[in-house]
RNA sequence: CGCGGAGUGGAGCAGUUGGUAGCUCGUCGGGCUCAUAACCCGGAGGUCGUAGGUUCAAGUCCUAUCUCCGCAACCA
């Protein structure tokens, strides 16, 4: 079937996977994605090479260390060992599993970063930014919370930093022409579009690579206190791992590279088709062939996250409703360009219909009959009718669409297509009503045909089933008494043996009975709640900022106001405008809140705001200070006060 | 007018180059009994966001408009 295939390489990776917690079921879905893919290749022939791996670096593994009162090195070890147990649980089959801590990898990217240093792609400039002396961090503006460092909540000030820059604009045209030229280099195409319309073509400007604020990184070796960031460090994986060297890489990097496709998420596309691609030209590398940003995986409408109360865990999932019904229900129900919903409800909905009643059931009746008719022995075909093709021909088809489907990245479709061949086989048999052949002598070998044939098609499901449910397609192949499980034997229909036994009938997934799985739930929620609970409690309030005296406090002139008016300002998401009766006249402030609140519910009521704060420019509407809201995680909720209370009456 | 995507029967989605509007789930009715209350067949249900236009013919092309989403910008 594809002879050009036999043990030409193919190398496909996951993103590697930062170490802060434990990843949800949406971060999982793309190890299963990549894993379906890379076994599929496998089945063909491929010679491949599947790598996933953890982001270990950066200063918020710092600070998580130090709230779990333990290094970034423990920290993130215990991380590590959680997603990689994960990737396990879900019987993925990664060739390697890299860790940017991991001492090959740091030495060579300390190489990399003192060859294009050399070279001049990377040059020693200074940062400008806001920054927070206590955190020793900078900020961008649009990171800022309420103009306040986002981690304590003190105030930040402009400041240089000294810093390593990587000349992106040296390649802009380069990669420009690169993407445009390559149209299967960025899926799905509007991904490419975003790129080439938000970021390439209005100038890219060159990208900071070092950082002295913090320490767990891979340090700078020619240049104490600066260490590598992220982005130099993490997407270097990708060859660190093969034995990519500046001074002469290994046969197994001159194999392998450049990689057949890079799986990330929608998030992190630009830094996989921009700076990755640049890092690779500077190095004088190929650039990678394919790469895919999905799309997320959404609970029902809303993120997945703790504070929602709505994670779903890969591993917890498995232990529910199995690993074969999870890496079905995550390549089924995702779409190739939009985001996903996972629900309990659609859950329930495919495991039954899919899997129990199409598939499961299947296999079942044809080994039960089997075993009915013929005491298991399966019977040479010998009396054909034109339904028969049908069958035959939907087994050729079906090959033929998952691998279109896949060679695309449309896993739903693929996964879709085997399971309507299942449909056919179902439905070949109310044709041929096998029941009513075994009640009449003469058509027995009309009834052994027509097992035999359906037998053999079932053996097309599970063979193309493999890259997906691997453990379904052995259990099915086992019950059949069949091993003939590779992609050549897909070219003919027949490969089932005559005269040998199928084993008993039993069934592959049992249905679900909807009660039963959500009393489940609610005891395993339960026991998880019990023990993080109460870390993630904390984590989500703000630390106490740092002490200050009564005259610092003084500084900031906080008045009442009344809400004359208020408004959303256009062409912003975020921002409505106040008016506001602050006791001397009108004011104008605009705040980030419109996310919380309709503007009218607003008007008449009195609030708190900074009178004396320095006036700024939101979106082209001046604001003349800040109004004071309280936020805890995702929610937020404007103060106000007693209506009684006069406006311009100051807070003392 | 920052860039891009999407609006199709109750829900989730297909609909390449314009030519009878499909699929899955649900629902209703029928069939069958080998099987996991399963399987097979059929019905109901859509003026394909709205308004114009091109055409013998438009979900499919053009124009305008509304809504939603992603990216960017922005969150004193």
């Amino acid at each position: 079937m594809c002879k050009s295939c036999k043990g030409k390489p193919y190398y496909i990776t996951t993103a590697i996977a930062y170490t802060s917690r434990k990843p949800h079921i949406g971060n999982s879905y793309e190890i299963v994605l990549t894993d379906a893919i890379a076994r599929y290749k496998r089945m063909l022939g491929y010679d491949v090479f599947f790598q996933t791996g953890t982001d270990e670096h950066g200063q918020k593994i710092e600070i998580y260390a130090q709230s779990e009162g333990c290094t970034p090195k423990e920290y993130v070890d215990k991380v590590a060992g959680e997603i990689r147990d994960i990737c396990d649980v879900l019987n993925t089959s990664y060739d390697y599993f890299i860790r940017t801590t991991d001492a090959k990898h740091e030495r060579i990217v300390q190489k990399i970063f003192k060859k294009l240093y050399e070279q001049g792609d990377i040059y020693k400039g200074s940062y400008e930014g806001l920054y927070c002396t206590p955190c020793e961090s900078f900020w961008t503006e649009s990171q800022l919370v309420d103009g306040k460092c986002p981690d304590c909540g003190r105030e930040v000030k402009a400041a240089k930093e000294e810093a390593y820059f990587l000349r992106l604009s040296k390649y802009q045209k380069q990669l420009e022409d690169y993407i445009e030229s390559r149209p299967d280099f960025i899926y799905p195409e509007s991904r490419k579009k975003e790129m080439l319309n938000n970021f390439i073509k209005p100038g890219l400007q060159d990208l900071c690579v070092s950082r002295t604020s913090f320490k767990w990184g891979i340090p700078v070796d020619f240049d104490e206190g600066h260490v590598v960031y992220v982005w130099i460090d993490a997407l270097s994986n990708y060859i660190t791992s093969l034995g990519y060297d500046p001074d002469g890489s290994s046969d197994m990097y001159k194999k392998y590279w450049p990689a057949d496709a890079h799986i990330i998420g929608k998030d992190i596309v630009r830094f996989h088709t921009i700076y990755w691609p640049i890092m690779l030209m500077a190095l004088g590398e190929p650039l990678p062939k394919q790469v895919y940003g999905h799309p997320w995986l959404l609970f029902g409408e809303d993120k997945m996250s703790k504070s929602r109360g709505n994670v779903i865990y890969a591993d917890e999932l498995v232990k529910l409703i199995g690993v074969d019904a999870v890496r079905y229900y995550l390549l089924s129900e995702m779409p190739f360009a939009s985001d996903g919903s996972i629900t309990y409800e659609t859950i329930i909905e495919r495991f039954n219909s899919d899997l129990a009643n199409t598939l499961g059931n299947l296999v079942n009746r044809t080994i039960a009959m089997n075993n009915k008719y013929f005491g298991g022995v399966i019977q040479e075909p010998s009396v054909s009718e034109p339904v028969d093709d049908e069958l035959r021909q939907c087994c050729f088809d079906t090959v033929k669409k998952v691998d279109e489907y896949i060679n695309a990245f449309h896993m739903s479709d693929a996964v879709e297509a085997v399971i309507n061949l299942a449909k056919r086989c179902n439905k070949y048999i109310d044709e041929t009503a096998p029941w009513v052949l075994a009640k009449d002598e003469e058509k027995q070998s009309r009834l052994g045909t027509v097992l035999y044939n359906l037998l053999e098609a079932i053996r097309f499901v599970a063979v193309l089933i493999t890259p997906f449910m691997p453990d379904t397609a052995k259990a099915i192949l086992s019950q059949m008494n069949c091993s003939e499980n590779s992609y050549e034997s897909l070219e003919s229909f027949g490969a089932v043996n005559a005269g040998e036994k199928v084993g008993e009938a039993t069934p592959i997934f049992a249905r679900i009975d909807p009660k039963v799985l959500y009393a489940e739930i609610e005891e395993m929620q339960k026991k998880s709640a019990e023990g993080e609970k109460s870390i993630e409690e904390v984590e989500e309030l703000e630390p106490i900022g740092e002490e200050i005296s009564i005259d610092d406090f003084a500084k900031s002139d906080i008045r009442v106001g009344k809400v004359l008016a208020c408004e959303k300002v256009k062409k912003s998401k975020k921002l409505l405008k106040f008016t506001l009766d602050d006791g001397f006249g009108e004011r104008t402030i605009v705040s980030g809140i419109a996310q919380y609140y309709q503007p009218e519910e607003l008007v008449g009521k009195k609030v708190l705001f900074v009178a004396n704060l320095k006036p700024v420019k939101l979106c082209g509407v001046e604001s003349q200070g800040m109004i004071l809201s309280a936020e805890k995680g995702e929610s937020l909720t404007l103060i106000t006060v007693d209506d009684k209370i006069d406006n311009g009456s100051k807070i003392v």
